[in-house]
This record gives C-alpha cells, sequence and structure tokens, in this order.
DNA sequence: TCGATTTGACCGGG
DNA sequence: CCCGGTCAAATCGA
C-alpha cells in the first residue's frame, strides 16, 4: 500500500468510465426493447448492466477502504491533565445496526437539507482523516433517528463519504434532500441501501429513474452519476461480498 | 446565556 | 483485544 493516493484517483477515474458503459449498455438496452429485439439479446445486455453496476459497487467500496494508508500517529496520551472521575456508563447505549443506509460520495460537503449536530469525531485506523459524527437536531425533541458519518477519502481532488443512516423522522422537509441540493449532481455518487418497503427511498428512485420498463436487476439506475442499490434482504456488507465473490471471476 | 462543537473516555461487536 | 461508535464534560461563539 505505498501509492494509494494514486491509486484512489484511479479507482475514481475507472467508476467514472464504468458509470459512461453502464449508460451506453443501459441505451443499448431500451433500443433492444423499442425495436422488439431478440430476448437472449437483451437478457445478455442485462447482464451487462449488472456488471457495470456490480463493479461500480466493488470499487466504491474499495475506494472508501483504500483511501488511507497514513500511520495513526496521533495518539498522542495527555499526562498533564487531572484524572476525570470515574462514569459508569454501562449499558448505556446500543450499537445500531447498519439498516437503511445510504452511501453518498461527493467532492464536496453539500447541504442535504436537515439540521445535524456533530456529536463526534474519530481517527480511524488507516485513514488519513478523521470521520465525523452526526445526528438529527430534533432526536431529542422529535425523537427523530437519522444520523450520518462524514469522512474525507481523499485529499486532491477532495471526495467526502457521507453515510446516512436511519431515517428522519422530525418534521423538518423529509427526504428530498438529493433533490433539493443546490449544486447538480454530478459530482455525486449515491448509493442506497434500502429495504423494498422503504417507500421514501422507493420515490426518490422513481423520481431519478428514466421512466422506463420493468427492469427487473437488483440495481436499479439511475440518472446521471447518482446510483441506488436496493438490498431487499441483505446487508451491505453481504452484498458487497458477494460482489466481490462474483468480480473475482472477472478480475 | 445557551446551543453547537471539540475531545478524550468508555463501551461493545467482531 | 482492537477499533469504531457514542457519550458527556469542556470549550467555543453568536
Amino acid at each position: 500500500m505505498a501509492s494509494s493516493c494514486s491509486e484512489s484517483e484511479r479507482v475514481e477515474q475507472v467508476i467514472s468510465e464504468l458509470s459512461r458503459g453502464r449508460d451506453i449498455a443501459d441505451r443499448i438496452r431500451v433500443m433492444l426493447r423499442q425495436t422488439g429485439s431478440d430476448g437472449s439479446v437483451q437478457i445478455l445486455v442485462r447482464q451487462l448492466l449488472d456488471t457495470f453496476n456490480h463493479s461500480l459497487t466493488v470499487l466504491t467500496h474499495a475506494a472508501a477502504d483504500d483511501s488511507g494508508e497514513v500511520s495513526q500517529a496521533a495518539k498522542s496520551e495527555d499526562s498533564c491533565k487531572p484524572p476525570p472521575p470515574p462514569k459508569d456508563r454501562r449499558g448505556c447505549y446500543k450499537r445500531k445496526r447498519s439498516s437503511d443506509t445510504t452511501i453518498k460520495m461527493s467532492s464536496d460537503l453539500c447541504e442535504d437539507g436537515h439540521a445535524w449536530r456533530k456529536y463526534g469525531q474519530k481517527a480511524i485506523l488507516n485513514a488519513k482523516h478523521p470521520r465525523s459524527y452526526f445526528r438529527c437536531t430534533h432526536k431529542f425533541d422529535q425523537g427523530c433517528q437519522a444520523s450520518k458519518q462524514v469522512q474525507q477519502i481523499q485529499d486532491d481532488p477532495p471526495l467526502y463519504r457521507t453515510t446516512y443512516n436511519g431515517q428522519h423522522t422530525c418534521d423538518k422537509s423529509p427526504l428530498n434532500h438529493h433533490h433539493i441540493l443546490p449544486t447538480p449532481p454530478d459530482s455525486s455518487i449515491i448509493w442506497s441501501f434500502n429495504r423494498p418497503v422503504d417507500s421514501v427511498k422507493q420515490e426518490e428512485v422513481q423520481i431519478k429513474s428514466p421512466s422506463e420498463d420493468d427492469y427487473m436487476s437488483p440495481f436499479l439506475d439511475l440518472s446521471g452519476d447518482v446510483y441506488s442499490c436496493t438490498a431487499s434482504t441483505h446487508s451491505i456488507e453481504d452484498v458487497v461480498g458477494s460482489i466481490e465473490d462474483f468480480l473475482n471471476f472477472n478480475p
């Protein structure tokens, strides 16, 4: 892992190229449908689309994992502070399972329409930059369970990964945030891992989809460089793991 | 003064 | 036992 910075840049380029390939394949699929072409050809094109989507998923995951190689030499112990009083916080919180998680890759920290309150920051092993933890400002007054993590995964150009957890149940405008971004999302990649009962996200898919047919890939492709993946029964790790297995046949 | 952020400690899953 | 996620006291700033 000597040159992971340039490596992540290359990964981004590959992601971009794969996106184009996926779009082209998608257009071919539409044309085949319109011309009533051979069903077996359509299946092949569908598989091609899946391959593009799988590859994009793996690369995004790899870019995130690979984004740092720097030492965690920031563990400086402060010895000049008085010892804090002992606190018993056993059982004071439960770690959440990663259900209903949306990962957004973005070149800037654009506003998503919700009020967030930062509650923590942590240096992550093998990551250059610390990860910041946010929860909805209305967590306590309205019980909103939404939270997000933001981590810079690349320096030049800056690339941020924002992981959204949970749904906003607060009064603020719910969940149109992908559509009300002040800047066009063409520099972002959004991966949504949702259950099919998640009507809000499904609506998002419908809005973004080019209103076509009944393409039944588990990977729903959206317009532009925004992608969504529906994982009906799997966790993100399961999906990514199976994709990685799949890609072992396509190195 | 009060809400937001920072930061080190604590907890628990893997 | 390591490391990521969360808590909460200290600090900041409007």
